[in-house]
RNA sequence: GCGCCCAUAGCUCAGUUGGAUAGAGCAUCGGCCUUCUAAGCCGAGGGGCAGAGGUUCGAAUCCUCUUGGGCGCGCCA
């Protein structure tokens, strides 16, 4: 009786992905020694895949198919020949069966010595299973959410929120080195407008008291009556707006600078606050306590669903506002010296003249610039005031993030802002330009293809199929604080996190969606996350069912392989190698920056594994009388378990060990909160 | 008008360098618990991928046009 091969290989076990890959690329090779190919491929090019019919064998390749061209020969042919080099380069054994298919695809079916091979670089890699060192690692900057902090975050913030981090763990994961960013966008005329519709409650405290005690018994939506006249015609409407009013009327280091009578007299804002001269409306005092007070809780809002930044970038710091250069300015400046901007012609539109040509233009149109970065038209980066533009802020935040080493900009965008990709594009290619130009070493870092923006589409947020309007200004608007807590089941703070993440993990971001608060009051039934999580609680509930029957799991035996010989049907080896197709998926997903991958082969593999325990209920459970096949089974169970739980924490999702039963019309129990890895 | 995205089963959605007989959940119907979680499993019915052309050994996937829906085209952010 031949050992294991793997207690042969002084190596650690190899995922049989890998190994078949390895075997394929060097078959690859013999070809070109045979005249065959006139190269051979690299192994991460080789396309594998668990065919889905049980007749094609355990994995498949329809490498002959793209290598039939440049052998000048059929597919068919083509994989016949490297069926027989397979042969000869697989001296361990590890491909059982190779078949050439239909029109040339290669049917591998795999010794078992191969597939029990994954099941021990599960046992040892552990919480680790899964990550990968990329071939070419990325140094990656990925800025999300990116809301206005005039008001709070809604469901389509959070939607970006979670796809954004989900993003970044497997971004990390697949190997890249990964910062994440929140732009602070703390200037402009939306904090002018903000901090204007504070001032209006901050002034009249009876009708503030009255407003909040209004809707803190009542509609939180409702616009209360009364509300003063004059409170600024597209102000922010909230409730949110008196309460932070109210905060700051609280509070008493405020409270010494009274606000002036008038919000839209600099100079008395001027003399009552000499750190800002020029008593511009979005540098007052007000305006940044009121934007500081929505970052808290905008943070706050993020932390509930578990998403945290590495750092949050303020958009008042590249105006210099904090000290230090305008770098805002210094990039417009730059431009046009460079030629990328202009004074523009005069214009003329509803309101009348404006000053003519004194705007500055960026050429987004220029013929020189990629097609895929060329804009529609020129866009207006300092106005005919001397006002630099939101435009004109992001280009010196990303001229920044390139100046900063990152080699790959991902910027997840909400879909209704795609027109703005193209001159942002635009402005990185000029930037390039720009710097050789200046004559900067690095000038090449700065180009168009650095950034990518993958596009999240809207959510459309129903009451019971009917739209909620939404809207900051309206002050009608449903948190997603709100979702939050109506999806959140009693005595488990984390299933709201759970239940929103997943549900928006199930989804490629680029498709609307529609998010029924009736259906998310009793998402906690429907949503797919519970099964996976109950798929998860149910394999940790055999392994500890296991010790209590004096059978507990030898972790490292599995690790050894010592008993996984007693594997044998084709749903354990089905399993076993569903599970070890995990690290697949995360570089997939991180290829395509689609983090709902995970999520639907969370899915699948925990279909798998319920189909095989149920199946396995009627012909001898996991635990029987043979110790050996027990050992076998339990460390099957337990790679399943740990790829699950891997992929569940990767997403950001809590993976219970244990879930109480389900009674019939009760909300589910409060799963136990998963052990950090 | 121009541009971007989307269209797959009754509903909600997967289907990723074009690949084998297009899948899942929900819903409907029929089965499965004295045993390590029935929040589970097994089976049935149901679509030929919005429509029409094209590319090729092969198209839900690529190209063109049409239809229908969403979004964008500010000296807003």
């Amino acid at each position: 009786m031949s050992l294991p091969w793997s207690e042969r290989s002084p190596t650690p076990p190899a995922s049989p992905f890998d190994r078949v890959r390895t075997l394929l690329a060097r078959a690859t090779e013999r070809a070109v020694e045979t005249g065959l190919l006139p190269a051979p491929v690299a192994a991460a090019d080789i396309a594998l895949d668990r065919p889905r019919e049980a007749g094609h064998g355990d994995l498949s390749t329809n490498l002959a198919f793209s290598l039939a061209k440049s052998a000048r020969s059929s597919p068919r042919a083509v994989g016949q020949h490297l069926a027989t080099l397979l042969a000869e380069v697989d001296v361990e054994g590890a491909i059982a069966k190779v078949e050439v298919a239909g029109p040339g695809f290669l049917n591998l079916s795999l010794a078992p010595a191969a597939w029990h091979d994954g099941l021990q670089a599960i046992a040892h890699a552990g919480a680790s299973f899964g990550r990968s060192r990329a071939a070419a690692p990325q140094r990656i900057l990925l800025e999300f959410v990116s809301a206005n902090p005039t008001g709070p975050l809604h469901v389509g913030h959070g939607r970006g929120a979670v796809l954004g981090d989900a993003l970044a763990a497997i971004l990390r994961a697949a190997g890249h080195e990964v910062s994440t960013e929140y732009y602070i966008n703390n200037v402009g005329n939306q904090i002018y407008k903000f901090g204007q519709s504070v001032w209006h409650w901050l002034r009249d405290p009876q009708r503030r008291a009255a407003a909040l005690a209004a809707w803190a018994q009542g509609d939180p939506v409702a616009f209360p009556q009364g509300f003063p006249q004059e409170f600024p015609e597209d102000g922010y409407r909230g409730a949110y707006i008196a309460q932070i009013a109210q905060d700051l009327a609280g509070d008493p280091a405020f409270a010494s600078s009274a606000p002036c009578a008038d919000w839209d007299d600099d100079a008395a804002w001027a003399a009552a606050e000499p750190e800002n001269p020029t008593g511009r409306a979005d540098n007052r005092r007000l305006s940044l306590r009121a934007w500081q007070a929505m970052v808290v809780r905008i943070a706050a809002d993020l932390g509930r669903l578990g998403v945290r930044f590495d750092h949050w970038q303020s958009e008042r710091a590249l105006h210099g506002l904090d000290g230090g250069p305008d770098r805002v300015r210094d990039c417009a400046e730059r431009l046009r010296h460079a030629g990328w901007a202009y004074q523009g012609e005069a214009v003329q539109d509803e309101d009348g003249d404006r000053e003519a040509g004194r705007a500055l233009f960026f050429r987004g149109t220029r013929e020189d610039i990629p097609k895929a970065c060329r804009d529609g038209k020129d866009r207006v980066i300092v106005r005919s005031d001397g006002r630099p533009t939101y435009f004109a802020a992001d280009i010196a935040y990303h001229d920044d993030k390139l100046a900063r080493g990152f080699t790959h900009l991902v910027n997840v965008l909400g879909a209704d802002h795609h027109g703005y990709v193209p001159r942002l594009k635009g402005v990185l290619h000029a930037l390039g330009d720009l710097r050789r130009q200046e004559g900067d070493p690095n000038a090449a870092a700065w180009s168009g293809d650095r950034l990518e923006v993958p596009l999240v589409q809207m959510v459309a947020l129903l009451r019971d199929g009917t739209p909620v309007p939404m809207g900051k200004r309206s002050g009608e608007f449903v948190t997603l604080a709100d979702i939050m807590d109506e999806v959140t089941t009693a005595g488990n703070p984390q299933s709201g996190a759970d239940a929103v993440r997943f549900t928006f993990l199930c989804r490629k971001a680029d498709a609307q969606l529609d998010f029924d608060l009736e259906v998310a009051r009793r998402a906690s039934l429907d949503n797919p996350v519970y099964y996976v999580q109950y798929g998860h609680a149910r394999m940790c509930s055999i392994l500890s069912r296991a010790a209590a029957l004096g059978q507990p799991f030898d972790r490292h035996a599995a690790q050894t392989g010592t008993h996984l010989a007693a594997l044998g049907t084709d749903a354990e080896r089905d399993l076993a190698l569903q599970c070890s197709e995990y690290p697949e998926l995360i570089v997939r997903a991180a290829r395509s920056r689609e983090p709902h991958q995970i999520a639907y082969y969370l899915r699948d593999l925990c279909a798998a594994f319920h189909g095989w325990y149920t199946h396995g209920k009627q012909t001898g459970r996991v635990i029987g009388d043979d110790p050996v096949r027990t050992q076998a089974r339990l460390a099957l169970v337990s790679a399943t378990a740990q790829v699950v739980r891997n992929g569940l924490l990767l997403l950001g999702i809590s993976a219970p060990e244990r879930m109480a039963a389900l009674d019939d019309d009760d909300a589910p129990e409060a799963p136990s909160a998963g052990a950090p890895a």
